[in-house]
Formats: structure tokens, sequence, C-alpha cells
DNA sequence: CCAACGCATGGAT
DNA sequence: AATCCATGCGTTG
């Protein structure tokens, strides 16, 4: 370093009186320029005015406008396009290609060569980062971070969202990431040949074509966005982050153009050591008889592997690394990244199953698992790989393979003194995380019997509620983290679209998107322990579990804040504005925030300690753990015996804010699926189509419709006469035409079923209690006031018992799905007053279904309105049989 | 005979 | 229909 600073451009060399930041260099620094160069820069003319007869130009292909993609100071100017060519950045903003190119390749890529081959696999591995080409790239605007980089480069693939979910959909998120790259190229090598990424040897190809982006190269990469502010500790309600410290190991600190993996190539460690991940695909060889790239997953991990943090180490790390502070969003949407030193990134889970946690000590791991994260074997034998469990102690296990069924079945070997030594068993949850830039493997655990599932859902309400002593921790899931120094958060495949600074805490994206995104997969994650044993050895998806994730993410929402002295540019997302930062947003205690009666924006907070809710100005930040103490705005209420400002009435007005979707979401979740069926009746009877089309239309176009495979050409039955979705005109609610009148029985039909079940479910259960409390009387009808009500006759008997079996009586409501094949001349004329009833009924129904108390007087209710069709009922029960018998016939 | 190993099978997804 | 993976089971030492 010469004492007198020059500006950085190299065209220039003016001396510097005071320097100006340019463009983030690949150290992270900002080329120091002098005020003309700086002024070019800001102006986006620095390389037309430096570098116009310098090679790298290109078109925007909508703009045209001329870009210097060869060149770093413009790498933030465009995106790559996924068919090729690029396009500016402002064209790709209105066409929402929000993805940045990816993040800066490790300064080794610009290193002449390896030095020579590297066994370590890391070695080979960080040249996939080139997927995309050396240059152009892309880097977003004061995001040139590492952080940004390695989170684009994790393979962190249980935290990808799926393409058709809503974050995707939103974004476009994954369309030129290097993750969806990686992916892409994985399958591809010959594109990494042509865009000249692929610098391997012949020995640098790989066996196994893992999908995973390598842990040395992500451990390269260098921490470079400044620390501007920080958190003591992280709340332990964004439990559902997964998380990765980033710690710049001592050695490396001090030289960040420094790669560990390339410019110290360590020997060929036996057992491997924790240079695990990365298994790059560049491999071409046959695997199996089948090439690896073929093979290779092309769709992230099933969700029950995907890692799940948990408070408790959220905490843990939180406290250890409290300089955890920046998070680089929008550009890197997918991640969220608190800067520091260490990685810490959580890479799969599985629940032991009774072999794993058996006496053979081989655990068997999820393929896509072991390929994307374990490092690339070629022979079955595979390798020793050294894992450090929860207490520090390192195993060394064999990590190696079966081919199985042209496919391989990944396991490690030798187990079971680790599994012992954790107590685990069937059950229990294997966790594996990594850390890097050392790249250590750590094999943690959650034990089945202390985390019960239900945990987590409260767990999330709890803490978005504020309420930190009602905060439930799972039991421990524990990792070894004294390695852990300062924090790097990696959100999981939830994209985290910065709204900090929104005045209300609530998402900006529409609720069902949220959904979609987050219930795509996610909540497979959650085990049950039920399942041991159980028919179904894989986890089932509970509803509640998407609730879960979705209040995770609303959480995580709430807990951005803006990067202080930061404005954000609004970007329009279809439709949907996001706040975008430079910097990194930043994560705090979730507040509510409001305006007060001045009309004066501000948030309450409340304190961890005495619960009160104090009132702050709207721009405090708070760390994760607040108490009063720290309310240096309001020093009266700094104590915790200060009365709070907040009347509980208030209170409540505030919370639904925060607490209402869930409760909306537990409320749509847990809906009565028959309502659903009757919605969609209703629905139906909104889209009350074709019949006249379809009976006029020739046969061709009848086709058009979503007919039934086994029904008979001109059956009209609900499922023939359904329009292809979205299709045909829509009726009046009033209409009487024949199809019309079809769905309206329909969902008459629909609505006598449902009050036949519920009627069903108090029938026999009032039995069932019965027949408890009177076992001698096992095969009476009690003579019960109750039971009265089921004998009147044999159609109620048989209506109430809803038992077809018990009476002769053909039940109308078997199959009601045939049923609305009568003619509907037979009750045109009382149509609209059955549709009203059934109306009427569904919404009592609904009432009733609301308080299912099972009373008597419910019941009446219920039962007087069932089916009172009479006449109308013949006629449907016997076309029903002849339909059913054209039907059985088809079978045939 | 037993344990370990490696492959095959079939249920689940 | 294809794939995954838990586990069964034959083989080997």
């Amino acid at each position: 370093m010469s004492s007198t600073k020059v500006c950085f451009n190299s065209n220039c060399k003016d001396a510097l009186d005071r320097s100006r930041k340019g463009w983030r260099r690949r150290t992270g620094e900002f080329a120091d320029l002098c005020d003309r160069c700086a002024s070019a820069y800001e102006e986006g003319k620095f390389c037309e005015t430096f570098h116009l007869n310098a090679s790298g130009w290109r078109c925007c292909e909508s703009c045209g406008k001329q870009i210097h993609c060869g060149c770093i100071v413009s790498f933030h100017m465009f995106v790559l396009l996924d068919a090729g060519g690029i396009e500016c950045i402002t064209c790709a903003r209105k066409s929402f290609i929000l993805t940045p190119n990816p993040a800066w390749p490790p300064p080794s890529l610009f290193l002449p060569v390896l030095p020579e081959r590297n066994k370590d696999f890391s070695s080979k591995n960080w040249t996939q980062i080139a997927g995309s080409g050396p240059m152009p790239w892309r880097q977003a605007p004061s995001l040139f971070s590492s952080s940004s980089a390695q989170l684009e480069l994790q393979p962190r693939i249980p935290f990808e969202v799926d393409t058709r979910s809503g974050s995707d959909r939103l974004f476009s998120i994954d369309r030129l990431s290097t993750a969806s790259l990686e992916r892409k190229t994985a399958d591809k090598l010959s594109e990494r040949v042509m865009n000249g990424s692929l610098k391997l040897g012949a020995s640098d190809v790989l066996e196994n074509g893992n999908a995973g982006i390598n842990w040395a190269e992500q451990a390269n990469v260098r921490v470079n966005v400044p620390q501007k502010s920080s958190f003591s500790k992280n709340d332990t309600s964004t439990s559902h982050f997964s998380l990765a410290v980033s710690s710049l190991s001592p050695n490396d600190a001090n030289d960040q153009t420094k790669v560990p993996g390339t410019a110290a190539p360590r020997p060929t460690p036996t057992p491997v050591i924790g240079k695990i991940g990365a298994g790059l695909s560049g491999e071409t060889q046959i695997r199996n008889g089948r090439p690896r790239g073929e093979a290779r997953p092309r769709t992230q991990l099933l969700p029950r592997y995907w890692p799940r943090i948990t408070d408790q180490e959220l905490q843990k790390i939180s406290g250890e690394y409290p300089n955890v502070g920046h998070v680089s969003m929008l550009y890197y949407p997918n991640h969220m990244v608190l800067c520091s030193n260490s990685v810490f990134t959580p890479l799969f889970e599985k629940m032991l199953s009774a072999s794993d946690a058996g006496r053979i000590g081989r655990l068997v791991l999820p393929k896509k698992c072991a390929e994307t994260y374990f490092p690339p074997i070629s022979s079955p034998e595979g390798l020793p790989l050294k894992v450090q469990d929860s207490k520090g102690k390192e195993w060394i296990f064999q990590f190696r393979f079966w081919p199985n069924n042209n496919s391989r079945m990944y396991v490690l070997e030798g187990v079971t003194p680790c599994i012992q030594s954790m107590q685990l068993q069937a059950g229990d949850i294997v966790t594996f995380s990594r850390i890097d830039p050392e790249g250590k493997l750590v094999m943690g655990f959650r034990k089945a019997s202390t985390a019960p599932t239900s945990d987590q859902g409260n767990e999330a309400v709890n803490a978005r509620s504020g309420d930190a002593s009602a905060k439930k921790t799972k039991a421990g899931e524990v990792f070894s983290s004294p390695h852990l120094l300062k924090g790097r958060l990696v959100s999981p495949g939830i994209s985290q679209i910065n709204q900090a600074n929104s005045a209300d805490q609530t998402s900006p994206w529409p609720k069902d998107d949220i959904s979609r995104c987050l219930t795509k997969e996610v909540v497979g994650a959650k085990r049950k322990n039920s399942n041991l044993g159980s028919k179904s050895k894989r986890p089932r998806v509970e509803t509640e579990e998407l609730i879960e994730l979705k209040l995770t993410w609303e959480l995580a929402q709430g807990l951005f804040r803006p990067p202080p002295n930061n404005v954000s540019s609004v970007v329009v997302i279809e439709g949907f504005e996001f706040e975008e930062y430079e910097d990194a947003p930043i994560i705090g205690r979730p507040t509510i925030f409001a305006t007060d009666n001045s009309g004066e924006k501000i948030q309450w907070a409340q304190c961890e300690s005495c619960f009160k809710w104090r009132k702050l100005p709207a721009d405090a930040f708070l760390p994760s753990r607040w108490t009063c103490s720290d309310n240096s705005w309001d020093p009266e209420r700094s104590p915790c015996s200060a009365a709070q400002e907040l009347t509980a009435e208030e209170l409540v007005c505030l919370l639904p804010t925060i607490t209402q979707p869930p409760s909306k979401k537990i409320k749509a979740a847990k809906r009565d699926p028959d309502s659903d069926e009757a919605l969609q009746a209703l629905d139906a009877l909104a889209n009350l189509a074709i019949q006249e089309e379809g009976e006029n239309l020739p046969e061709s176009s009848q086709a058009t419709t979503t007919k039934h495979p086994r029904h008979r050409p001109g059956c009209t039955c609900i499922v023939c006469i359904q329009p292809p979705s979205g299709k045909g005109p829509k009726h009046e609610q009033t209409c009487t035409c024949n199809i019309c009148s079809m769905v309206k029985r329909r969902f008459q039909t629909l609505m006598s079923r449902r009050e036949k079940k519920q009627s069903e479910k108090e029938a026999e259960k009032t039995a069932l209690q019965y027949l408890e409390q009177n076992p001698e009387f096992p095969l009476m009808f009690p003579d019960d006031e109750e039971f009265q009500l089921c004998t009147v006759s044999p159609i109620e008997k048989t209506v109430n018992l809803a038992s077809p079996l018990k009476g002769n009586i053909i039940d109308l409501n078997i199959q009601p799905e045939r049923d609305d094949e009568v003619s509907s001349g037979s009750d045109s004329g009382g149509m609209m007053r059955l549709v009203q009833d059934a109306t009427e009924r569904y919404l009592r129904q609904q009432r009733l279904s609301s308080s299912r108390n099972g009373n008597l007087g419910s019941k009446q209710t219920l039962l007087s309105g069932v089916f009172p069709l009479g006449t109308n009922a013949s006629a449907s029960s016997s076309v029903t049989e002849s339909c059913k018998s054209v039907h059985k016939e088809e079978d045939r």
C-alpha cells in the first residue's frame, strides 16, 4: 500500500485528496475513486468513459443499450438471461428479473490455474462456482459480499423454494442464482465447459455428481459487508431460520484474496475431514451404468430432510456471536445473511429408522443429501468421514454406497457407537451441519421423545405475540458450536423480501402466495413419532405445520428492519412493491408498529422480563432481547415497575395484527372438508355453464369438458358437465335451466350428505356412550328420547344413522355424485325452494359445526332439516341405480 | 452358529 | 411410472 492514495481507476491514477467510493471490488472493499471517476461511475458512464475500446460490450436484449459486461464496474448493470444474452438492469427489473448475476467467484478463479491437482474434494468443487462462467458476473450493488456469494452458492437445497411456489413466481429468484445455475449446470457439464468455467483436470472429475457447491469455495468467500449494525442476541423466535455462522479463520482474516482451498491446498485427508459438501458434478463418468448427470437429483431434498433449526441453536449461536447484523436481501432473497466469520450451515436431518438405530450400525443416508452434502464417492467402498458430534467428539464413519436398482443407496457405516453415545433410538433425529471455513461436518441430534411436534406451532405463535415466557423450546437439538463465532443467518428457502419500512409489519405478500410458498413442501420436515411402527414410514404433513411455517415466515418478516440510514428504492414485482436496500436489513425484536394519537408512527415493544408493552419511536431498532431497562427513549418507563401505557383493550386491538393471520389460517386449515365441498358446489353453481352448450354442441366440443372417463357420452352427471376450469359462461343464481337445476340439486345433496354425516357422528357417539353406560342393552335401540329421533321412520333412520346397510331403503346419498343424473324435469318447480332450504341448512350447519356441542337441541335442528325430498328422492334413486348399472357395465 | 456385509425387495411417495 | 429407502435375506468369513 502506497502512502499516497491514487484513484483506483487505472486510466486515471490521479492522486486522491478525498476518495469517493466506486464499485465494490472482489475483496469487498470499494474502489477509491477521484471525484471525476466517481461521478462517471455514479452516472453509469464509467465504462463508457474509460473502457470504450475494451472488449466485453454487449447489448441489452430488450432496449439495446450497450453494457460493458466484461467489466467489474458494470457488473451490477445487467443480468444474464436464461436464454442467453443480457438485459440491462432496468429492463430486467421491468421484466421482473431481479435475480442478480451469480455472486462473485472466489478470487482464486482469477488466479492463473490451480497449482496442482488437489485431491481434496473441495478444491475441485470450488471450481464449480464458475458454473456460469467467470464473467460476466453481476454484482448486486453494495452486496458484493461474500456473504451473499456464500448464500447464493450454498447448496442449500432444503431452502430452495419450489419453482412453482410463491416466491419464485414473485421473484424469479432462481433463474440466475448460482444455486439454480448450479443445478442446471450440474446436469449439463458441457455448459460449464463451454463457458470456460470448468477447470478440472481429468482427475478432478468426480463420480457422484453431487449437486452441492463446495464448502471450501464457500468458506473462501470473504465476508465483506461492513457491519453497520449489530444486535446482541438473536431472537429465539427466528427458530425456523436455518442458521449459518460465518467466520473467517484467523489465518485468512487479513488476506481477503486468499483461497484456502487452492492457495493452500490441503493434503488429501484420510479420512476426509469436513470438506464435505461439495460434490461438483463435473464428472461424466458412468455410475452404475448410468451417467451421473442423469442420476443427479434435479429437485430439492425432500422436506423431511430439511434441517430445522431450533430456538436453542439460535440462542446458542446468537448468544455466542453477537455481531450478527447484516442481511442481504432482495438480491439474494432466498437467504438472509448475517455477517461474521464462521458459516454454520445445517445441511439435513434424518429421523432414525429402526435399522439406522439398530445394531447393524448402518445409517442409511438420503440419497440426495448424501450426494449433495457429502463428498463424492465413486466406489462402493466410499470414504471415511470424520464427523464431530454435539459434544465435540469426533467420529469416523465410513461413507459409502450400495448399488441399488441402477442407483445408489448411501450409508454411513459404523455409527453405532456414536448413536449409542448420543443415546439415540429409532425416531430420534440426527442432523448434519457444516461449519465453514473449516468444512467441519457436525452431527447433531434431536430426541424424538423430548421434541413434541406440536411445540413448534406454539413456538411460532408465542414468539410472534412477543411473549418470551410463553416460548417453548424444543428439546435440544445440540450442535457442537465451539467454533461458531459470529453469526451468519441463512433463511430457509423463503424469499425474504424486505419490507422493513412498512409501518405495519404485515407481510407484503398475498397470503395465498405466502402459503403456497411455504406450504409447498416445507412442512414435510416434521417428524412424527407415531410414524414409527405405523404402516406409513414417512412422516405426514400436518395442516398445522403449514401454519407454523407461515407464521415463521411472517415472523421473520416482522423481524426485519431497514438498515440504518438507508433509503430504500421501491421495486415492483408482479404488482407488489418491495423495498430494496443497498445495505442489508437487520434483524431485531418483533414489535408492533402503530400510529399514536398524534399521528406519529410508533412501535410497541414488549419487555422480555415484565412483558409490559412500551411505546418506542418507529425507527427504534431493538435487539432481540429487549427489556424495559433498554428503553432509552422513555426513561420513565425504563424500570419494569413502571406502568404500561397501553391498556389491555388497546393491546387487544393491536395484537390481532400479529395474531390474526394465524388464527385465520387455523380456521381455514380446520375447516370441515364438507364445507369445502359445499362451497365447491356453490362454485359449480356459479359456474353453471355448458350444459346448454353441451347439448347443442357437437361431440367434439363436448369433449372439452372434464368428462369422467367412465361416464358415457351424453352423461350429464356433475363430473361430466363440468367445463374445463374457467370455461363456459356464468349463469345467474336464479337460472333454472337444466344444468342449474342439476347443480342445485347436487348442492342440495351435498348438504344432505353433510348433515347426514353430522348426524351420524352424533348418533353413533350417543349410541356408543349409551352402550358404554348400558352394556346390558347392547343390541337394542335405547328407549331414549334422543334415539327415538332415529327410529321415527325407516327413511329417517337410514338418514340419521347414515348407514345404507341399516335399512332396506336405498340411501340416496350413498352416491350423491350419481343422483344428479336424474332428469331435471321431475322437480324443477321446487328447485329454488330446495336450494334455499339447502342453503339455509348449510348456514345452519356452519353455525352448528362451529360449536359442535352435540347437544340434543342442535341435533334436532339438524335432523329436522334432513332430506325432505320425498318423491324426488325416489325418482333420484331409480335414476341413480340405472346410472350405476350403466357405469358398472362400462367397467366390464 | 453368528455377525457382518452387500444386495434385493417392496412399500411409500 | 419412477424413485427412494427401510428392511429382508442370502452370502461370506
